[in-house]
DNA sequence: CGTCCCCTTGAGCAGAATCAAGCCTAGTGG
DNA sequence: CCACTAGGCTTGATTCTGCTCAAGGGGACG
């Protein structure tokens, strides 16, 4: 992970900073729970390997799926700001994740404030994708909030460097794909036929094949930074 | 401002620290557009008085709004850190707001760090009301989701003590209404009719007014931080 | 071999969008 | 002072996207 651009921006004297708080290196299995909504979360965590997701969970058993967590995701900031997390999050896959010491926060803002920094450009981008996912769930059509999260996954499975040709492994059920999209699981499942049936995109045995990104760019409508100046009504 | 909870907690030296980069205190009038999508963000803001909202548009013309901006927001974080919004802001209302020096955050960083933290806390705060809005928009039907805005806003302006008797101003029309909600404004204009009907809420002349509290609330069916521990299917 | 989970497809329905028209108020200018 | 306009609100009629219910197929695993 270290080697990745994004990731390589430590001093040498950061990284002894963060390893004098590492507590764990731990995994978890696919399916497993790392906390609930209102739980006191005990850590710091960053995910290593595998797929993880931020969701809630309704009263009549409704579920929305807030986010899904890469390698290199922060999870948990909450607990260090003594607060309860108003999500739970579930590992999707096998995960191995670091788990630094609760009492990193306070002393790494007093010792370390570039990398303190660094933890506030990664909410704001974090809140990048949040407002992305907003716009889809709001404004775009089926076929539209489908087109934008496969591109969404996709530029960041490329950043990462886990994109070869267009494909990419999605290790998660249409059921969740549904969750996230705001969608019936039944309507996900035709929505994806037509896609395939176009030759737009296939996904298949937990991976997905881009076949015409250009395409998938245009249905999902995403307005890009350089677009509208326009007034607001 | 600073009289109320949650702004009270400065001590003098962190008051006279962003006095020193306290640039200009300026206002703008209602409907004007502070930035656009992709403009260079020239400094921090901090509203003071009046609405504002974050808000994207698409190519078609369709738009999202993704936030409302109340007295105490942060608007503008990215300009500080060197990156462009993906968003616009625009003033709902007459808006007054304090603009602070680009070079404040480095700075901040380093000498202030429990002023940092208390940023940090804000982003997620932010993130905790994005949450609620994927969830309002992902899995809610209309009626739902114009309920869930209105205790959203009912409990941000309470914060604010600008509740009186479960009435507040509400200083937005109708088709922003439901560019907030995702919806289009006929229906939203009808599920406002239906709310109205049965005694629950009335929004008349920028105003709202809450006359079942307990019925808003089960119909938002948010679900409650002490919640669900199901597993994720 | 049977069960469970996930995917797939069909039929019918309902919630929300669209299209279209009328009303009311405030602001403008003759 | 009044006609005119524009923006926002309200309502009806119609269309269509996406949901619900239901059933069948295929692979993995015990």
């Amino acid at each position: 992970l270290r080697q990745l651009p994004g990731f390589d921006r430590f001093t040498s004297a950061e990284l002894d900073f963060m390893r004098t708080f590492k507590a764990a290196h731990r995994h978890a299995p696919a399916q497993s729970t790392l906390f609930h909504e209102g739980d006191a979360v005990q850590g710091l965590y960053t995910l290593f390997t595998g797929w993880a997701c931020r969701y809630r969970v309704f009263h009549d058993g409704r579920r929305q799926i807030l986010c899904l967590l890469l390698p290199g995701s922060l999870i948990g900031i909450e607990g260090v700001l003594d607060q309860r997390p108003h999500y739970a999050v579930a590992a999707i896959t096998d995960i191995t994740y670091c788990a630094l010491d609760q009492r990193l926060l306070p002393r790494l803002f007093r010792e370390q404030p570039a990398l303190a920094l660094r933890l506030l450009e990664a909410a704001m981008e974090e809140r990048r994708l949040l407002d992305h996912r907003i716009c889809s769930l709001g404004q775009g059509s089926a076929e539209e909030r489908v087109a934008a999260l496969f591109i969404d996954i996709y530029e960041r499975l490329f950043r990462l460097r886990l994109v070869r040709d267009g494909s990419f492994t999605l290790p998660i059920t249409q059921q969740q794909l549904a969750d996230l999209l705001g969608l019936n699981p039944v309507h996900t499942n035709r929505v994806l036929r037509r896609l395939r049936e176009r030759s737009i995109v296939t996904m298949q045995d937990r991976s997905v094949h881009i076949h015409n990104m250009a395409e998938l760019y245009r249905i999902a409508a995403v307005p890009d930074g350089a677009s509208q100046c326009m007034p607001l009504l």
